[in-house]
DNA sequence: TGCCAGGCCGGGT
DNA sequence: ACCCGGCATGGC
């Protein structure tokens, strides 16, 4: 029965509960650090959140206003701070371009022909724009990252290298089509795979889905 | 101490 | 269509 996805979902949850994803105060919020936590430990952007938010700066207008260069300087702590204030730039642009800053007016739209145009923004790929659909837009879209490919992989849902595309398709053909469900699920992969999932331990003895 | 973290882009094959 | 170097801080 766990060999199965919704299987290693039940047993993922029964082991680790709920874990209340995106850790965020507004859906902004969501959006700012699904790019600040590229390639990057969420510890990192963290800092870097709390020193935008020291200076009050979570709101789309300042955003938008504010130099480039000073934004940099305030995400410093996350790390690649100049490519992401510029991303950042990039996604602020959008929103308050096409959508006026309005959540109402992004949210209408169906998450097929948003998430092309977030891929069209120059710094969202395809995990940024899947985390903003689904934890900022509530869009029913899994989010691929690092840690659910590795476990795939290493329990042989997936080849190793296998795309991004195939590895959403997995749980797009398996599981119903949940917004509440893929959060947590995505949740409980990156919380499995920051325990036991590491990339320098290829074995773990003591992984809660080993007998899978 | 060196390795790694909730990616993505641009240039080269 | 892939493959790779670059981007950078902070924790263990």
């Amino acid at each position: 029965m766990s060999r199965s996805l919704s299987g290693i979902y039940k047993r993922l949850y029964s082991a680790f509960g709920p874990q209340y994803w995106w850790p965020a105060d507004s859906p902004l919020e969501v959006m700012v650090g699904a790019i600040l936590t590229q390639n990057t430990n969420w510890q990192n952007v963290e800092k870097a959140i709390k020193r935008l938010k020291e200076e009050k700066l979570l709101k789309l207008g300042r955003l938008h206003k504010i130099p480039q260069h000073r934004l940099a300087s305030l995400i410093r702590p996350s790390g690649y701070y100049n490519i992401k204030a510029g991303r950042l730039k990039a996604l602020f642009n959008f929103l308050h371009k096409e959508y006026k800053g309005s959540l109402k007016k992004l949210k209408r739209k169906d998450a097929q022909s948003l998430r092309n145009s977030l891929l069209a923004v120059k710094g969202i790929g395809p995990e940024t724009a899947d985390s903003i659909l689904l934890y900022a837009l509530n869009k029913p879209v899994f989010v691929i990252d690092a840690y659910t490919k590795r476990i795939l992989s290493r329990h042989h849902f997936i080849q190793r290298q296998a795309t991004y595309d195939e590895a959403q398709n997995l749980f797009r053909k398996n599981l119903q089509s949940n917004v509440k469900l893929f959060n947590e699920y995505h949740a409980l992969l990156v919380k499995l795979g920051k325990e036991f999932c590491l990339k320098n331990k290829p074995r773990c003895a003591i992984c809660p889905l080993r007998n899978i």
